[in-house]
DNA sequence: GTCTATATAATGATAGAC
DNA sequence: GTCTATCATTATATAGAC
């Protein structure tokens, strides 16, 4: 009805396609690459978005936006920390997934700035799961969350750039065997750690002037 | 004295630069970056190594036997999952264990058959340290070490990625920085978890139907 | 042994027809 | 609104001079 209307609906579907390529090829898949996903050609796409760092800051924009709301929405009652392995179980947000890998892969301020706002978001869940009793409390509650974000996106693009699953069907398997891999190991270290006593932990305690052992929980 | 030596000196001067360069940049950093790290042309590297990948594989297969023979020297006493840290403190190995991180981040036959080497190796240390009872044993030893190595690397791959460092005083601070950062969430995280309590763990072991606590260590 | 000059291919982006 | 055709740039790789 309105003036625009269809050229809005162009510029969401070569997104998405964007999206679904950039997530299983990588930021520096050629736009060409989209714009046959998308069934246009590449000068379109460079006339809806400006240049290609246009779509990827709408891809960007986009995703993060999504991945944010689908958070919040489903975080209410667990730890923020495996929130990618949830994710990952839904079909819906694998293109999603895959793509915010692969853009914090590629760095730029937007991925800095995406990993700050998951730190902060996985902030509060902690600090509510801490208050719950259901995680322990650390020295460090920031720096704890950041780490946890960061080994979990770092492992993910790492497991995209060895795999290199070539369609969506690929990269729906290469995730599902990926979480299948982790989860034991994943469970365990969360739940008790592998080192089975403090000398280490406690010596960078001492090296960095802080008493061990003051505001921890009990270990043993 | 002997034929050929002069050329075997600057194939190995430009795999050096190569390493710097490309650890620096990313493995997508063009052969000409190389060339006026190396002093000479690009021409000349595509001479000495018959193609860019030819390059590379150089790089890897110096790389990854320097790591290897250097971890097995360093690595008798302790758990092997934390090689990275220990290797980034010296500033000799900051260039190479940049380039593993590019070059995992990149892919290909090389990098997954580094990354099996890396387990197989962590696989042994990690025995010795459940043996030693310094380490919790899994149940699933090898997923372990290979989840703990995975993370690390692709950690240290993110880290360069989003701070993409400019030169090689950056590229040292910057992996001194992400040690700093990551020293005490990963410590506190390897002699405890963060969970409190074995729901999640024991949910897990009932749904792929493994009888809880077999052969766990005591954890409370 | 190294360089300069160039071939070849791919990419992002532009211009103008329809 | 979309395409085709093209430009300009950049990359790897080659050929031949020195």
């Amino acid at each position: 009805m309105r003036v625009g209307r269809a050229d809005l609906n162009t510029r969401s579907r070569v997104r998405e396609a964007a999206i679904a390529v950039f997530g299983q090829q990588g930021l520096d898949a050629p736009l060409r690459a989209v714009a046959a996903e998308a069934g246009l050609t590449a000068g379109r796409i460079v006339q809806l978005f400006g240049s290609k760092d246009g779509l990827r800051r709408a891809c960007d924009d986009h995703v993060f936006g999504v991945i944010r709301t689908a958070k919040r929405d489903t975080m209410v009652s667990s730890a923020g920390a495996t929130m990618i392995s949830r994710f990952a179980m839904l079909d819906e947000f694998v293109p999603y997934l895959a793509y915010v890998a692969r853009s914090v892969q590629a760095g730029g301020e937007h991925a800095r700035e995406f990993i700050d706002h998951m730190v902060e978001d996985a902030l509060d869940y902690m600090a509510d799961a801490v208050a719950a009793g259901t995680v322990l409390p650390s020295r460090d509650e920031r720096a704890r969350v950041r780490y946890l974000t960061e080994i979990s996106l770092g492992h993910l693009a790492l497991r995209l750039s060895l795999d290199a699953p070539q369609d969506a069907e690929e990269l729906a398997s290469c995730l599902r065997t990926h979480l299948d891999a982790m989860a034991l190991p994943a469970l365990e270290l969360y739940t008790q750690g592998f080192l089975s006593d403090r000398r280490m932990l406690d010596s960078y305690l001492l090296y960095v002037g802080d008493p061990p052992g003051q505001e921890q929980a009990a270990s043993a």
